[in-house]
DNA sequence: ACTATGTTTCATTATTTATTGAAAGTTTAG
DNA sequence: CTAAACTTTCAATAAATAATGAAACATAGT
């Protein structure tokens, strides 16, 4: 397989990836054909290549810096603005972790710590709370590990990894 | 608060985090409606209670029953079927990573293996065989964890998070 | 101050995804 | 066999989400 054929396959695939999981197939996309390419692009670079409109293109890069994805860098002596990806795997992982730690799995917590002052002492509201409880327990360990992991070093996840599968 | 008013604002919480996670609000929901009630409820029930149409019931019940997350129960001497989910967090924490494995997580795995074969000596090329050895490494540790995870006891993901925060 | 070059915004439009509801299908009981 | 009770399917529709493109905005150079 030829290299920019290699590219395409791997940026579509990457933008299917990030659909399902809630995160848009454009902003996916950027992401990878950032971290693929050599040099920072412009605006119009991920224009041509991904054949999107200019303001799509400044919508989700702009998403993608408010994740800590993508940085603007700025070449000396141009006006356009370049972007440019990190190509540390674990360090994406970590942002992504960090981001959806905080707008997704902290807000839930919340709204399962309010749900549990509900009042009620027969056996169905018991019941709800144990659920809720249980429910508490689990998240708050899933946002403890993610917690841990953001704030790692950068080899905490392939030498945790290593320590469970023994 | 009222238990049939915590009860609603749970699934429509639960409805919206399934939302941002790429799962439809009605599967979500019709999850949360089941793990919360205390006895099966039937494709009628959950029609009124989540204002949804029968079509729309049928094809999420179906769904969740494909993930494992939701089961059929009969009722001896009635002709309608009802639906039950199981209550236990970790075992459904466990499904949902299987699933999601073998949807999501698999299928990527083998686009990463299958783009490493691209011909080609030069830098550029290096360097993308580079980029995707890594993510191939990491998303292969990922899917090591998960699996891990699915095949492991019950409190394994306890216990392992208690080692992991010490 | 004016123009050229670029960026951002956002109302409109297109696309994707989810929902409906009615028709077709199935099962059970008599 | 037939009717009643219930489930499934799926074409049509609605709702949600994403993308466009042109106008407004910003900035640097002359």
């Amino acid at each position: 397989m030829e290299l920019k054929e290699a590219k395409a396959e791997f940026i579509q695939a990457w933008g299917t990836l990030g659909n399902s999981w809630g995160i848009n197939r454009t902003m996916s996309q950027i992401h990878a054909l950032l971290i693929v390419s050599n040099e920072p692009l412009s605006t119009e670079d991920i224009m041509e290549q991904l054949k999107v409109s200019r303001g799509n293109v400044n919508m989700n890069t702009r998403a993608l810096m408010d994740w800590g994805l993508v940085k603007k860098q700025l070449i000396p002596g141009e006006r356009k603005e370049y972007f440019t990806a990190g190509k540390d795997i674990n360090e994406v992982a970590r942002q992504i972790a960090k981001e959806r730690k905080r707008r997704e799995v902290e807000p839930i917590l919340d709204v399962i710590k309010s749900l549990e002052d509900v009042k009620g002492k027969d056996a169905e509201t018991e019941e709800f709370k144990k659920v809720l409880s249980e429910l508490g327990d689990f998240t708050g360990k899933v946002n403890s590990a993610l917690d841990k992991f953001v704030r790692s070093d950068r080899n905490w996840f392939t030498k945790t990894v290593m320590r469970l599968m023994t």
